[in-house]
DNA sequence: TTCTTGAATCAATCATGTTTGAAGCATTGT
DNA sequence: ACAATGCTTCAAACATGATTGATTCAAGAA
């Protein structure tokens, strides 16, 4: 959870929210999450041009939530350690919104 | 949890986190996941002209993530129904990410 | 060495989002 | 009715991010 009086504090956390709140790049987290994939394997939908896709990994990959490793000819990209759980703590815990009272009079 | 192979879904996903992708937007929302609150007690670190912050609450409220009541002069803004559910849902879930086996050879 | 492949980088264009300043609307107080 | 307050809306300026096309690099094959 972050601290929403801290000023650094809540922009790191809206900086690594904007790393993945783009249609291709949150794809592209899905698919890695699910498992180390070959950026050959990592074609969206729709796809797009090799260039751009490597465009959108770099802003994953400076984001610090996925990091790729070299494999012969071939570059394989994983999820960077805590980078799930550093996303959702970004954002306010649905279990400690305080339960309203409503009050009918 | 989103379908990362459908188009239409990734796409909403991405949308309500680019909502909350922004270091003002991301304070508005963690002070209303708080309480509901007035617009007059919504004044983000550092402050910002009033036409700006209503420019955010705009966002957050076609995003669907809030809703603002009129109670007399003030504007009250709390959480929509199952807003925080809808954000963590866009992301992938930490607890389905496979866990990996490390070969030491 | 040279050629091919997989991927990254660079500079330029294009599109989108944010910020500003002025104006407007609803509500309450005088 | 008039003025003041709280907030929203609008259009224009500004800034940032995405996309394109060309180039570069590293690794493996011929």
């Amino acid at each position: 959870m972050i601290d929403s009086r801290n000023v650094e504090s809540v922009a790191a956390a809206a900086a690594v929210l904007a790393a993945v709140a783009d249609p291709v790049r949150l794809q592209l987290l899905h698919s890695i999450a699910g498992q180390t994939r070959c950026v050959c394997d990592l074609q969206p939908e729709p796809p797009i041009p090799g260039n751009l896709l490597s465009y959108h990994l770099k802003v994953l990959r400076e984001a610090g939530l996925i990091e790729g490793t070299r494999r012969g000819r071939w570059i394989d990209y994983s999820l960077a350690d805590g980078a799930l759980q550093r996303l959702h703590a970004a954002l306010p815990d649905p279990a400690l919104v305080a339960r309203q009272l409503v009050v009918v009079r």
